[in-house]
DNA sequence: GTGAAAGCGCTAACAA
DNA sequence: TTGTTAGCGCTTTCAC
């Protein structure tokens, strides 16, 4: 690859000129800037960002930590963020934590020493200490996917989705509801979703039954869907009542519960009402298609590098915590129960 | 960020010996050793990656250009790369170029100017003369999810996998079977799937009907959804007759496709088969699942990973074309089909 | 308008 | 065993 050197070489100039040129700057005559713009092209030069990094202190580099990359969810998160980012002219290092906490450590230190500007993270679910020093190491961040009080962070108001789904499924009728998700537990993150969903029910008067729970594992994402299909299966052989609705924490786990449920002979939506959570691109695709809750995932995407950015500039000095709106999604899953068979 | 001129400092000893002890070199006195270990303990030291790369001409950096993230089948590869690249300590620069050939331009130059060791690029379907120059440049590449016999790739083979579903949807008893893709049209590239596809149709004594080809637009991603319902819906509209069985060109069409046939009143199996390519963890889950065409996804992020390292390292000096082969993966969208209604 | 030179943080050759 | 020094490619200050 050319240098600057070579340029001024070729052009008859000081190194120093050439930067001028390629950086813009005035004060250059108008025939060396030719001349050196003729060299540049001719030895197709690029200028050495790491280079440029070093120098300036500034890599235009935007670490992006996310937990599975997999899930459709995310892979959109990410999607969005490379797209205004290079818009901005960054460039994105993508990390895959695959939500083990490990890794994520890893991953932030990795980060740290290729000197980004900026980092956008989705914490994995299991709570670690290592987030913390990010405070202390005086470093832009971002938290995505879930509000953190001492972060910047944008997400959506999970507590009030699972509201959503919770009185939309008691306004249909249902009396026996379920929940197939992570729930509470200890050294985790709160399941919010759950948190709210059971508030809800309670307002309408129902308490929610412990045997209408079927807990899913936490941070085995490769595994997950596995696991979702046994613990589903396990809970309708082994439980002596079932619900006749249930909630599952996102999409992906709706899909695989549906499965389950078929296999053991209870029909999706006619036997069994279920809903979901994030609105994938699959959702209404699948037959039936899925009621479940929409996630703006192209606002968070999009609000959340723009406060990246801001606070890389030093445009935004304090935390700002983002709390989007989920919406309700109605679709077959739930709409085509039928009462009174 | 603390330097080793800092850690030096503390320690008292010369910046040199820092740099000896941080990369294990021998030659330094348990002494000193133990005491700048401490210091970088103390101040969290992190080398400066940036500063090691430009001394070192070796970034440790890879570049990986895809041309749609949320399609879960690239979601996957990157997946897969990024795991085993971080084993390897290489961090991932993604680029998503929304099947934009300005784009991915876009990307190339500036991942070179970024000093990446090596790249791996699943090239948009528009054939682009940008490619070449990579040739000239002299940088370690590695294209995916296509055979291009100019660089070292890894793919499958898109043809043989049209075969197989040809072969099986004859097999079943279709005599009249279409094909749902975009075909092959000029300045863009081969369309594999369909070439194999009518191929083995012809072996088998049916000729392929233009009646029955569904022509679809290439590169635009982000509207591709729409633009293949719309394409089926007037489809089914405006032609007199349809085949009994159609080849969705990937998962995410058929999916499509299955929404487009159900909607105009066409039961997918019953009144219609259909056949998708990808296996992507959607097809198991939908219903009807969906018979379709099994990648090795994993293997060919592990692949060209492997092959792309080789090239950086310099131990693989000439082009290999790594062809993978595909797998039939029959299921109800195409059992069901019901013959003699 | 232009060039010389310092320095970003590191590695490695050389000297001591 | 340790320190001094040059230099990776760039930006920017200073002097002319």
């Amino acid at each position: 690859m050319a240098t600057m050197e070579e340029i001024a070489e070729k052009a008859g100039v000081s190194q120093a000129t050439v930067s001028r040129v390629i950086n813009g700057h005035s004060g250059v005559s108008e025939r060396k800037r030719k001349l050196v713009m003729e060299w540049v092209r001719k030895l197709d030069y690029q200028p050495n960002r790491t280079a440029q990094s070093l120098k300036n202190n500034k890599s235009n580099l935007i670490g992006l930590i996310v937990s599975d990359i997999s899930n459709p969810y995310f892979a959109e998160i990410v999607h969005e963020v490379e797209k205004e980012a290079a818009k901005s002219g960054y460039n994105i290092i993508l990390c895959n934590t695959e939500n083990d906490t490990k890794k994520e450590k890893e991953a932030i230190n990795s980060l740290r020493s290729r000197q980004i500007d900026g980092l956008m993270i989705a914490p994995a679910d299991k709570q670690a200490t290592h987030l913390k020093s990010l405070k202390t190491m005086d470093m832009s961040v971002v938290v995505i996917t879930q509000i953190k009080e001492d972060f910047t962070s944008v997400a959506v108001d999970h507590e009030k989705g699972g509201e959503l789904i919770a009185r939309h499924l008691v306004d249909l009728g249902h009396k026996k509801i379920g929940y197939i998700g992570p729930g509470n537990k200890k050294g985790y993150r709160k399941d919010y979703k759950f948190v709210g969903f059971k508030k809800a029910l309670l307002e309408s008067g129902i308490e929610f039954k412990n045997d209408y729970f079927i807990q899913i594992d936490r941070n085995l994402p490769e595994v997950a869907l596995k696991n979702i299909y046994n613990k589903v299966s396990k809970n309708l052989r082994e439980r002596n009542s079932i619900a006749t609705a249930y909630f599952a924490h996102n999409d992906l786990a709706a899909y695989e519960a549906i499965k389950a449920f078929e296999d053991c002979n209870y029909h999706v939506p006619e036997d069994l009402a279920i809903a979901g959570f994030d609105n994938d691109i699959y959702s209404q695709i699948i037959r039936p298609s899925l009621t479940t809750i929409s996630q703006p995932i192209k606002t968070i995407g999009h609000v959340a590098l723009e406060l990246l950015l801001r606070k890389i500039d030093n445009i935004e000095e304090d935390h700002e915590n983002v709390i989007l709106e989920p919406k309700l999604i109605i679709r077959d899953s739930t709409l085509k129960y039928t009462f009174n068979k």
